[in-house]
DNA sequence: CATAAAGTTAACTCATAGGTTAACTATTAT
DNA sequence: ATAATAGTTAACCTATGAGTTAACTTTATG
């Protein structure tokens, strides 16, 4: 699937991936499911603080979450992953497959 | 290779491309390499406004610059999205591989 | 040599992101 | 019933990102 680099959904996900606290989310998300207390001790914020994060990665659908009686438990929702990386891949092969270097370019531009 | 999510480098490569206009400009230096003010003109920039987005994807190592003459050509430098897709991909990998759902794991919480 | 072209740099504005504290809601435990 | 736990929401602060305009440097051209 081609993603356009202008997608809204796009821009979520990679803004919400742009920050290290957020990615280290996603790391813990990655063992196992967690709740946002257990989070918030985990990475050494606030509760305030990690929800906004928690919010800002299920916005961009980066994880699910359900609560249960007082408790929210939250997961990660892998599939969105494969937005941004198949954006990625997309520009590696363009590249990978034969595009000239800068220097032929540059000799070329001034002939 | 295993990449940390509190690398620097990754870091700073997320934070370039979680941008329209710079991944904007990625995608047309995935055609071809430009200069300066043809990227300027092509996404209705200003000359300093493009300049520092190229100035953050060059921090980012996400392309190349040669100066001739006066003129400053800018190439794709494609090995650097490989660091941002190995780091999804191990995600996507650890997830895919058997993670329990979210509502197994409460139910196991909860006993 | 004077002027235009291609960028760069500096100083500024404005909006937003990430954090804080304090007040609030809902659920569980004593 | 009261108090503690888990989280949410609101209001605020501060730093930073993306843009602007204006001044400057370097290279090319009439």
């Amino acid at each position: 699937m081609r993603i356009p680099y202008d997608s809204p959904q796009l821009d979520t996900v990679l803004e919400a991936l742009a920050n290290q606290k957020r990615r280290g989310i996603i790391h813990d998300l990655s063992l196992q499911p967690s709740t946002v207390g257990q989070l918030a001790r985990n990475h050494e914020l606030s509760l305030p603080a990690i929800h906004k994060h928690i919010r800002t990665l299920e916005n961009a659908k980066l994880i699910i979450r359900k609560k249960s009686g007082r408790t929210n438990f939250v997961a990660l929702d892998s599939a969105t992953l494969g937005l941004a990386q198949s954006w990625i891949t997309q520009y590696q092969v363009a590249w990978g497959s034969g595009q000239a270097s800068l220097e032929n370019y540059i000799s070329r531009m001034q002939e």
